[in-house]
DNA sequence: ACCTGAACACCGTTCAAGT
DNA sequence: ACCTGAACACCGTTCAAGT
């Protein structure tokens, strides 16, 4: 008996990342989010095995949009260092433009539900390489783990809510990428 | 009728930090707390208002215990210089032995669990301290931000085991903290 | 082929009742 | 004074049954 689909992976993932946006990872539940398809939370099986591959596949989104975002932010400049901190800013922006996508993605409390190593590497080399022309091919996975490190903290700490002392909080990241490379030659 | 009690709140605190680690955030369930304390989960709200004033009690808890490991290990030093790298690897070592209590302390998916922001200043002070003897007082919150970013982002990166392309991990640490400082200098 | 109802084991939380 | 049983609304998940 012909039963026409009501719902595809792809509209499932995206209206479970607006949901995640909107409500937060502990408020996503699979009947909200079938509520929100129109459909019953059985209905969702069909498309993911249970709630871990379905953040997985949301993790897979995440990944490869932060991936764009920092490959168009270098494509955008010349001069290979800073193309390095024009990425690593863009890094930043998504991550603050996409909160609770970003924590996500690095999850320790979910870590069944995080990208999979491959997947984090596709992001980690384009960075490394840029890095290799701005400190050396023979420092760059140590310099690009100490960038991304700090880059990733930075974030976490910020959407965290820890730098409520004053001060401008741009200036200090910019103050601190540029320490960390200048550290590095 | 005096009926004797059987928990306290310390006892509480502390069996349930001991599963935290064991089972991990995920399955800390105030069932399983009360079975572990041989009592009923509804007993509990006698010690605690509620899950998230529990995690609270275990967030301020860890972040004591954090701040005395780098001050045991500041106080070990001299050399300010030293004195502040020695706290940055006692916060490495601390988070790395305890790393799910670490997790809860800042994670962004449990906001109302979190440490309150004049505990998170007690450790942020007396690294500040040592951190405006070595780059100057003008610049010690702008640097500590940085720093505190990327020891917090190093070891988070690490406890989601995103470090596994090769190298020598803690050789990478001491590289980035000493290239940062240096970029201060 | 696709979806749902009903059920299961598990949550956090409340509160009247037990000792 | 302290604890529990029973209940509530909510989870993720399974599966036989519906269309």
């Amino acid at each position: 008996m012909p039963y026409p689909s009501q719902i595809n992976t792809e509209r499932v993932i995206e209206t479970a990342r607006a949901l995640l946006e909107d409500l937060g990872i502990e408020q996503l539940s699979l009947h909200r989010l079938a509520e929100a398809l129109g459909v019953k939370a059985p209905s969702l099986y069909r498309y993911f095995a249970g709630k871990t591959e379905l953040l997985r596949a949301i993790n897979a989104v995440t990944g490869r949009q932060m991936l764009t975002a920092m490959q168009q932010a270098a494509d955008a400049e010349t001069d290979p260092q800073v193309k390095l901190i024009a990425m690593l800013r863009a890094y930043r922006r998504f991550a603050l433009a996409h909160p609770l996508a970003y924590d996500l993605l690095y999850s320790n409390a979910l870590p069944d539900s995080r990208l999979d190593p491959a997947d984090a590497e596709q992001m980690a080399l384009p960075l490394q390489a840029r890095m290799a022309e701005s400190v050396g091919a023979e420092q760059s996975l140590e310099a690009l783990r100490g960038a991304w490190a700090l880059v990733h903290g930075f974030v976490m700490l910020e959407l965290a809510g820890q730098f409520q002392r004053g001060g401008n909080v741009n200036v200090a990241f910019e103050a601190a990428v540029q320490a960390y490379l200048a550290g590095w030659r």
